[in-house]
DNA sequence: TCGATCCATAGGTTTGTCCTATAGTGGCTG
DNA sequence: CAGCCACTATAGGACAAACCTATGGATCGA
């Protein structure tokens, strides 16, 4: 249960001379003899042959002697991945993105993440705000990237970017022949592709706000995917309120995209995690994306 | 370098309740509590969450427990395998046969020593009398199989075999129609191929002295090796004195093998091992070497 | 034969772990 | 809501194990 003495047998056989491996080991001659009895003792085996003047190992001595080195390292390696464990340095790290989320952002995050943690084990998947935050308070992964504004029992969330939303014109469009950034008032009263509400209702608040203080004119078709909406708007069905690199993503001819005056719409990416408890590599993983928001 | 506690965490973490651990380890609850606070101190990592009534482990507890149990079986591992070094059951064996070996004799002896310890190592190799003993020597080899009678310095010999000695006659000799045992008067002056002395002279002066006590009719013809003194008597050269497990192996047409009358001669087969401080798996294999040939 | 080197033994001291007794805390129940 | 129960933490004294100094015995080389 002791490795003391693994240790100072493991130093004799290398020094071979008990007064030499007693001054490595910062103990007195006596007390090693001492102790290496004691070890045959409770190994039960002679481990020296001492017949002749200069001491011997026998055959179990040499296996103690290497076994003796082994489990050394072994407790030096089990330290050395509790700490880092600790540290946030190891261990295994359960991501989730979100179908939507801005392009490279997340992305970069976890980029950034894995080179500085390389010792980090990630298990990357894809869902959605909502699944990603039923999957966090299952414990089924550690952090999730979500569309704020947001709030959950139990979960904190942190912004860690933003892009700014574009709209997305049919080409025939009266208004994709002008250049500049649009005006809110130009596009109070024109219809609408957008997804259903009960999909995102922070999102879709935050976007429905910014674009359409005033209210949302009539939404003359509900598509679930930001791929699909950009298709209904190249049929000339409405104009759509489209994330910056997610409608740069999914360009598609029949489609322009145009930004609007000041203030210009943005949303956020979020972060989140269980609250309470939070494990060194969850913590390690908000504190990288939250000096990347430069927060 | 004391695993102690790490027994004391696996046993908590496997309990998560320092009474029912602290009982399972057969010390008071007390001193689980001190004992646990100072493995914590010593890693310099916290692996209890006392935030809580019911603590929890933190992640590096998670990993500390998991590292403990491994660590722990680790121990008992070595423990085994150095007892088992120290009782012959385990280690390596290097062993060498001698090419003129009475067949089945010596590799018997290693198949039964193998089923009896199947976690010894068996290095095997084939040389002669005089090199077996020079390996041996050199420690290249841990025991080797010989042809007494042979003594040398710090060598130890045990006879653990021992065949009758054939008479090969060519088949065209007059004594091949002779259906019985030959007796020694008949061959006294036959002329004989024979071996070089110098390859084996024990063996030599055993063979001449039991098979022609009054002294070696001429030698017509010297050959190295037993094969081709079958040849050579084959061809009608001579009569040649061949050890029975041997001479049935290389039985070819043109010579017939003949017993000697009483007594019959023998030549034995020996085990040489370095004497001195007798390794445990050497002193297993001359054990089991020593039953088999009946002492 | 003497000295040097090396390992073992003896006896007293210190350190660490254990124990008992008891206090503090949160949850459950009457 | 008060009292009880389960659980963990703290305190102080007891004991065992390891350590140290001093010394003895054996072997080798000069």
């Amino acid at each position: 249960m002791d490795l003391r003495r693994w240790h100072y047998f493991a130093v004799l056989a290398e020094e071979m001379n008990f007064t030499r491996a007693a001054a490595r080991l910062f103990v007195a001659q006596p007390s090693l003899s001492q102790q290496i009895r004691a070890f045959e003792a409770e190994l039960g085996v002679a481990l020296l042959d001492r017949s002749g003047p200069r001491f011997a190992l026998t055959e179990a001595g040499r296996v103690a002697a290497a076994e003796a080195r082994e489990l050394l390292d072994h407790l030096e390696r089990a330290r050395g991945v509790i700490a880092a464990t600790a540290r946030g340095d190891a261990g295994r790290l359960r991501i989730a993105y979100t179908r939507s989320a801005p392009g490279p952002l997340a992305a970069d995050l976890v980029a950034a993440y894995r080179s500085r943690h390389p010792d980090v084990e990630l298990a990357l998947e894809t869902g959605w705000t909502s699944l990603n935050l039923t999957r966090l308070a299952a414990g089924e992964i550690d952090v999730g990237f979500v569309r704020p504004p947001l709030t959950a029992p139990g979960i904190e969330v942190a912004v860690v970017g933003s892009e700014e939303v574009l709209l997305a014109l049919p080409s025939g469009h009266a208004l994709a022949r002008h250049r500049g950034r649009i005006r809110r008032a130009w596009i109070a009263t024109e219809p609408v592709v957008f997804w259903p509400r009960e999909n995102g209702p922070g999102q879709y608040d935050a976007i429905s706000g910014q674009v359409w203080p005033e209210g949302v004119p009539p939404i003359v078709r509900e598509e679930p995917e930001d791929e699909q909406l950009m298709r209904a708007v190249a049929e000339g069905a409405g104009i759509a309120a489209i994330p910056e690199h997610r409608a740069r993503a999914l360009r598609r001819r029949g489609v322009v995209l145009r930004r609007l005056e000041d203030p210009v719409p943005r949303i956020d990416l979020g972060l989140a995690w269980r609250a309470g408890a939070v494990s060194p590599v969850v913590r390690g993983f908000v504190e990288l994306s939250r000096q990347a928001a430069g927060r």
